[in-house]
RNA sequence: UGGAAGAUAGCUCAAUGGUGGAGCAUUCGGCUGUUAACCGAAGGGUUGCGGGUUCGAGUCCCGCUCUUCCAGCCA
């Protein structure tokens, strides 16, 4: 009977098969202890020269490190250890002797491992992370549905910037010029919400910025979820309750997981409703009270600038400093109009101020949810489009939006890269997804 | 794109300007409870590329390429 590791406890004592790959073997004279991974788990097994055929104990001796073997025997619980399992092993069938593998159990560069990521992703460690991901966008989408969403997928070629800032990777288009990859779907996603009350996107995005560091990659994942008739208060709303979800459903269902990650779940235990909000103005306030100041770039070098002056947008310095006091995700809102893009809402109490929320997520993760109340002003959203110098002829369909029956609305755009970073406790964004693409990788 | 550090065996690293080594992996041998098992042996090198200084360069100098870390952009 063909078991997999991960359901093994269910079966002391009976004869199973399973199929998998050798992680590692050990051997002791008249005993070999080969550690068996199927993709769900890993078991070690024991052979001992006595209990099994000639056969079996020299094709066992003969199996490389990754060599795909179906192997049958009896589970039965570790001598020593509470609640792990064995295997005693009495046949084996092997499928391929592997070629000498790469990644040994031993240290390895970052680069090496980059370069082999197709076999990296064997490693506990990785298939961990990958299964942890796994749950985090299972409850994403379970979330969304379970509360009234409608998932919208937004095109991936599209022909101008939404926002008009970043720089995008581009493609020829037939006859139709240049056509652009997606770096949000967020401006579609409103045209849905206006069809559908509340919707959501889930893919991939493109920036083509050379950013190198551990926050960023070119092609990530993003959730952009889209409501009418929410302001911004709504919009905080749904981020505590949705995140609030999403970490405690990972928790629940993906310990092991997390316990192979060796991550510290109380942390994540502590996330829970309600998230502490404070605006752009009091976090301006503890960066003054922590004299952290701001670093800009001259011909010269570079220049402190303290206190850290009102309208500035704020670096990983500075959004560690704001974080550090909290235990839970920070939600900064009501944001300086120039630090932020053309289709948010300015505050009807203070026109230079924008209705953005940024999340940011503790232990010195940083930004993972950017958001806002939308622009539903024909004539204000117009005047910003101007000002931002974007084609007018390509956002005529979204000021459309705001000529038949526009209204109030909001969302936010989710990492999903960052989100699994965080959760798994990872040290860089590359592992948080199977393939990465950076600016100075594309392969495999 | 700026700043810093680095590139030596398949991998991770060592080597005062003077015959390039170790651990892991591979092959062979030993060991009846191993946990990155251990013990013994063997094979394995155009020291990133190009130039220069020197009797002699992995080591010093110049140029190039690539990588990592930090910063900016953001999700």
């Amino acid at each position: 009977m063909w078991v997999y590791i991960d359901k093994i406890s269910q079966y002391v004592g009976q004869e199973i098969t399973i199929k998998g790959w050798l992680y590692n073997i050990r051997s002791s004279g008249k005993l070999m202890f080969p550690e068996l991974r199927d993709g769900t788990g890993i078991i070690q097994g024991v052979v001992s020269k006595k209990e099994v055929s000639e056969k079996v104990w020299e094709d066992f001796s003969k199996l490389t490190q990754e060599s795909s073997v179906i192997v049958t025997g009896t589970v039965s619980q570790h001598p020593k250890k509470e609640n792990v399992f064995e295997l005693q092993i009495k046949e084996l069938e092997i499928v391929q002797i592997s070629e000498p593998f790469p990644i040994t159990p031993k240290e390895h560069g970052i680069e090496f491992l980059g370069d082999n990521r197709h076999l990296w992703i064997r490693s506990t460690r990785q298939a961990a992370i990958l299964r942890i991901r796994n749950e985090i966008i299972q409850s994403v989408r379970e979330y969304m549905y379970n509360n009234g969403f409608i998932l919208f997928d937004t095109p991936i070629f599209t022909p101008n910037a939404c926002e008009g800032t970043s720089t995008l990777f581009s493609t020829d288009y037939f006859d139709l010029g240049k056509a652009y990859l997606s770096q949000s779907g967020q401006l579609y996603a409103e045209s849905g919400a206006m069809a559908l009350g509340k919707v959501y996107t889930l893919g991939p995005t493109f920036r083509a910025e050379n950013s190198m560091t551990r926050r960023h990659i070119t092609e990530f994942w993003m959730m952009e979820p889209e409501m009418a008739y929410y302001d911004l208060n709504d919009n905080m709303d749904l981020i505590e309750d949705f995140l609030e979800y999403v970490v405690q459903r990972v928790i629940k269902n993906k310990a092991g997981d997390l316990g192979i990650l060796q991550r510290d779940i109380s942390k994540l235990e502590k996330v829970k409703k309600p998230f502490p909000r404070i605006t752009y103005d009091e976090a301006i306030e503890i960066l003054r009270k922590k004299d952290i100041a701001l670093i800009k770039k001259t011909s010269e070098g570079e220049e402190q600038i303290r206190p850290f002056p009102w309208g500035e947008d704020f670096g990983a310095p500075h959004e560690e400093a704001i974080v550090e006091d909290f235990d839970k995700p920070v939600m900064v809102h009501r944001w300086p109009v120039q630090a932020k893009a053309f289709y948010m809402k300015r505050d009807p109490e203070n026109r230079d101020i924008a209705l953005g929320v940024d999340v940011l997520a503790p232990e010195g993760f940083g930004e993972i949810i950017g958001g806002s109340q939308r622009e539903d002003n024909y004539d204000f959203l117009l005047e910003r489009i101007k000002e931002h110098d974007l084609p007018l002829e390509e956002f005529q369909w979204y000021l459309d939006l705001r000529k038949f029956g526009s209204v109030p609305h909001s969302g936010f755009g989710l990492g999903i890269e960052r989100l699994v970073s965080w959760i798994c406790n990872l040290e860089h964004i590359r592992e948080a997804i199977p393939y990465v693409r950076r600016p100075n990788r594309i392969r495999p």
